[in-house]
DNA sequence: AATTATACCTAAAAAACTTATGCATAAGAA
DNA sequence: TTCTTATGCATAAGTTTTTTAGGTATAATT
């Protein structure tokens, strides 16, 4: 006799039609995120950043898992696994070098973002 | 007899330490400056954005001709060639798709800048 | 005479995504 | 009980958009 194994296979609705556009700033919105709540696991970051945006911007599995990888293997994060209810959870934090980059990569986006409000001659600000 | 070609290679010296960051906003960015200036041909585009932002943003060469054609191709842009001092000139201006698509492009960039401002949590405004 | 600025172009590679899977447990709805 | 949704991790193939590195040519400047 063997278990019975049970396993569904569903559709997901990742990603409709929301904003698109934006390149480096996944790996910024990752470290500030971090920077702000301590210690987030990267379910947890698809959702947070999807109810700050009201829905807007969803960040995809496809590109938060290897994002966080690749920023582990940079030595910018430090990993934590947890088992909470069974169920696995890796915990990611900043490290020493992870804070300073984070400095580094929110001022790039601010300069960035000026120059294109500029470039743009944009009518709006924030 | 024949003639003495003369042509000499060089090193160029594209893109230093300049921002990067932006993904979509290239054509963006060239919609938005064809709607201000009527009409305008490569070479000019690449100098315009580098005198607006200081030096800051470089359009790369590689990157905008390709660009430009594929919203030629995409009917957002019309061409019109010019011959001045005996050097090609390719002028490009806005079709009346591309005045739409300058709008909603426009839009995308300035939803794209809220989201982020929130989601990093900025200090600074525009 | 040599270099720099002006002007176009393309192809190979890299970067950063989306899309499409796969696996697994818990909670809730039918 | 059965099915579905939510929670949680992951990778691989494909696409888009960029960088890097070439190529060709004329005019102006050093």
């Amino acid at each position: 006799m063997h278990k019975k194994i049970m396993y569904y296979i569903y559709l997901r609705n990742n990603a409709m039609g929301n904003s698109k556009l934006y390149k480096g700033s996944l790996h910024t919105i990752i470290l500030k995120l971090l920077e702000e709540n301590g210690k987030m696991y990267g379910y947890e970051i698809t959702q947070k950043v999807k109810e700050i945006t009201n829905g807007e911007l969803n960040i995809t599995e496809g590109a938060l898992y290897p994002a966080l990888h690749k920023l582990e293997a940079e030595e910018l994060l430090d990993v934590e696994v947890a088992k909470v209810d069974n169920r696995l959870r890796k915990y990611y934090k900043l490290t020493e070098k992870g804070t300073k980059e984070t400095v580094t990569k929110l001022k790039e986006l601010e300069e960035y973002i000026r120059n294109m409000h500029t470039l743009v001659n944009a009518k709006w600000s924030i």
